[in-house]
DNA sequence: ATGAAAGCGCTAACAC
DNA sequence: GTGTTAGCGCTTTCAT
């Protein structure tokens, strides 16, 4: 029954064997037909005969007359880890929920790389943009402005624009919070007795929101705070192994508690600890600000921050729902595991 | 300078300020203008306009007239791991070095989710599309041939298209042969002391295959086989925990080895094992038919299959190149951990 | 109740 | 060397 359609069919094809017009076609197959006021006769026989011919619609053609493609747009860094990773399949599921093809771009780090992402995106004639890990939020920003293309940054804020983020700095704080009551009564005088933080880059908001609360909660618990006690070796699980290495060297012994900055680093964390005696292993707390469901297993102290990147799309839509057009800034609460 | 475009520019509005004319203007930004023998000055001038208009070319236009779009298409399940994750990210990857834009869908499990997904995405005139985890390959096909639109199985095959799968059977028998090496040995009196393979859905093709790699390797090394050493008891981490918990009971003990079918799998299994004295635990050899970084560090006997999501991506982009059209089998090996 | 026709922005065949 | 023009398939006024 599916004729081996050379070209597929059109709205023409099925009018002429409907006896109809393309533009009665048009219309029946959009459900506009009550205003357009056909028969429903005439409808039911053109639906019928599009469905015979396994018509579909060329979205294109749609898009160019509507200027609107129906495609929804998602920049993202490479997956450098887990939370893109989930954010990217949030993204997917809601946006064909709500009728879009999700487009989902990798552009890395790089300005231009991103910048280009949206060009491309936007040639595309996407309908709106959500923008993860921005390295230049405001050029991006300035880009869907001037193209009127609505947009929403997420992870990574942008001043200019609506965006959605982890609440970094109370997570982080409630974390430092946890580890400090579980960890054995740390010395002053004892640097080996103490809490450092681990990972990340000093230039993602993500870190250093993370570094204040983190900052913040060790002077509201009351307790010393130096410098030192921030380790920001990067994303890396192999720098992360050096870096504990080294730390392990110095102190003599391993810190009192150990707050990962993320999952990457988690990694490398645990990969030195392999080498480590188990019983050593237990007298440390750590944290780990992302989550793995094989982590809870490790037999060591472990308490895991969750972000909701689930939230965080849904809270994303509804900024786009709402028409917000400004500098905004939601901050999404995390979960402590 | 971006002048507040409230229509986008087009190569109308370039022409006109480049007294010149659209086709001219379209050649010139595409490149072909040796071709069309344009004078270099004229180029420049074009160039140089549509670089202060911030033009961009409209997709939609060209694809509708060239009747391709630029997107490649991509269906998956629901990432219901890390496996189709990892795929999607590649594939991402691979099609916007290749200057396409991913269109990545997710369309469950369900046949006919499946078949409107590709509606879909030929709606939008992608160019190819990859498909992961078909439910109903040969309707998926047939759909694909009717439209002429080129076509690659992914991590399960379809007769009658170009597929490329892990190598399946001989990964789960690789892995069955390194657990009973490792294994104490067994006695054929005692179950307790037997190698089982726990989870995964007899009616996919990969359990499938997986099944039978493990039972040729076990008469192969010459030990008893039942069929009381499958346990299918689906993906889902929480029946993984129930069924090793039952199992657990039966024997009075864990058994001398687990082949467990999928990470997820792994999860469940891996959170029974929490509740059971550290000692017993160390006294079975687990073998995990997918890879997650941080299992390695679970202080139990483990090997993991790694699954080349990369080189399948990579030798489906080939399959295309080489304009495979037939039924074809293509088994990429995995990596034994 | 319905058809004709314009036009979205682009490319390519054809004209000169 | 360069301009003109005919569509690609669709939606949407406008005219019956």
């Amino acid at each position: 029954m599916p004729l081996k359609a050379r070209r597929k069919t059109t709205i023409y094809n099925i009018a002429q064997k409907a006896r109809s017009s393309p533009s009665a076609v048009s219309s029946a197959l959009n459900g506009t037909w009550k205003k357009r006021r056909l028969k429903e006769e005439t409808v039911e026989r053109i639906l019928r005969i599009a469905r015979e011919e396994g018509y579909t619609a060329n979205l294109q053609a749609r898009g160019l007359r509507k200027a609107k493609s129906g495609l929804a747009g998602l920049i993202l860094p490479n997956h450098e880890n887990r939370f893109f990773a989930e954010l990217s399949e949030t993204f997917a599921l809601e946006s064909q929920a709500r009728g879009h093809c999700p487009a989902i771009v990798h552009a890395g780090r790089d300005v231009e790389v991103q910048l280009q992402a949206l060009r491309d995106l936007l040639s595309y004639a996407v309908d709106f943009v959500f923008i993860a890990g921005a390295t230049d939020p405001d050029g991006l920003a300035r880009l869907c402005r001037d193209a009127h293309l609505p947009h929403v940054f997420v992870d990574q804020p942008c001043a200019q624009a609506p965006s959605v983020v982890a609440d970094n700095r109370a997570a982080a704080a409630a974390l430092t919070e946890t580890l400090l009551e579980d960890m054995a009564p740390s010395d002053p005088d004892d640097p080996g007795s103490w809490l450092y933080l681990l990972g990340g880059e000093e230039t993602s908001s993500a870190t250093v929101e993370r570094v204040r609360g983190f900052r913040a909660q060790m002077q509201a618990s009351g307790f010393l705070y130096s410098e030192d006690q921030i380790i920001a070796c990067g994303y890396d699980p192999v720098r992360a192994t050096d870096a504990l290495g080294r730390l392990h060297r110095d102190l003599g012994r391993l810190p009192g508690g150990l707050f990962v900055n993320s999952i990457d680093c988690f990694e490398g964390v645990v990969r030195y600890l392999a080498q480590v005696p188990e019983a050593e292993t237990k007298r440390t707390q750590f944290g780990c600000f992302d989550h793995d469901p094989l982590a809870t297993l490790l037999r060591v102290p472990l308490r895991m921050v969750r972000q909701r990147s689930d939230v965080m799309i849904a809270e994303a839509f509804r900024q786009l729902d709402a028409g917000a057009q400004g500098g905004s800034l939601l901050q999404v609460p995390c979960e402590l595991l």
